[in-house]
DNA sequence: GAAAAACATTGATCTGGATCAAAAAATCAG
DNA sequence: CTGATTTTTTGATCCAGATCAATGTTTTTC
């Protein structure tokens, strides 16, 4: 249960066996089923999740009720509403389990504690917070930068994976184009 | 010279007036003239910024040479091209002082170096990563989900100093709107 | 302080992608 | 396996905001 996490651990930080003993021992695991939301608009996001198996959705709801998707979370990813769990403020974003997924989950509370204990998980956290404002800053750039076609072309090369498993409706909405958009522009490719 | 940058330093983290005096005397003066750039897309970032007097506009460059701003840096604000900086990699936006500025500066080096030698600089970092990628993940969730007049709001109510320092032009190019959209809103409002 | 340059406004037209609608294809539940 | 639901495709129409153009206004420069 613990084996990719623990990989995915080591692969970012140097840490000794006791220490990722201590690190694994704070985290729970959870199934969700397909369709299953893991959080509420309005609450704090509470904890991070690591996937062992399955896929999270991760996606704002603008006020007409309308979703856009910010983020896909696949198997040895870790995923959380990050901005509410930095800030302790309601979260504003959506998780959802878009098939049948496990995880394991550590607690923000646990996750803080360890900042304060262990030296690694600082430069494991610092880590964390590195790839995610990457890839904010790469997507933040496709949508002012480029048009739907360029954004779907960029897609297919970095994730080519997301295409081939998502269905064109959930790729799509990751695009923020409708799916009849997306069904276009493929033909003319 | 360092008097705003030990403020904005102390507000943040606790530090000591030796560990202060350490992280202050890696930082130099640089005074740039208006419409003077200080970096080149190509190469990777070398320094992180931070403004004194004056401002900084950060922007990506289109496929077809048109420009649009990610961020401004005004007085009391740290700026670099953070993508780049964490990777080495080339950076993908431009800075450019869209008024005489005067900075203090740090190299990427020297900034690394006091991560391993100071763990307050560590926290230092900590912080600077999460305002980062809150900033991001609010302006990308405005992209997509709002229009150009909600996001003109939201501007106007979240940052109305932008509104009144900078030109129409600025602001609009900020929005992802050409200034004559953004005159057009604004006599609708 | 006058000429030049940059910026702001307003009008006319164009366009990428949205929305609405309906048929065809795929997936799912019992 | 079969009917029901969901997804995909294709067509018709619409609209927010772009672009082009002209004029007025402000700022810069010498």
């Amino acid at each position: 249960m613990y084996q990719q996490l623990a990989k995915y651990i080591t692969d970012r930080i140097v840490v000794n066996d006791e220490q990722l003993q201590v690190i694994l021992s704070y985290f729970k695991a959870l199934t969700l089923k397909k369709n299953e939301v893991i959080n509420n608009l309005g609450n704090p996001a509470r904890r991070m999740y690591f996937v062992n198996k399955g896929c999270l959705r991760v996606y704002f709801v603008k006020e007409d009720g309308a979703e856009v998707t910010r983020r896909f979370a696949f198997e040895n990813a870790l995923s959380t509403s990050l901005t509410s769990f930095i800030s302790g403020e309601p979260l504003t974003e959506i998780t959802k389990a878009i098939e049948t997924t496990e995880l394991v989950y550590i607690s923000r509370a646990d996750f803080y504690y360890l900042l304060d204990v262990l030296p690694c998980w600082e430069k494991f956290y610092r880590n964390l917070l590195e790839f995610a404002y990457v890839n904010n800053t790469r997507r933040l750039q496709s949508f002012v930068t480029q048009d739907a076609t360029e954004r779907y072309k960029l897609l297919l090369k970095e994730n080519p994976h997301m295409v081939q498993r998502l269905s064109n409706k959930l790729v799509a909405n990751y695009l923020n184009i409708s799916q009849e958009a997306l069904s276009r522009l493929k033909s003319k490719i």
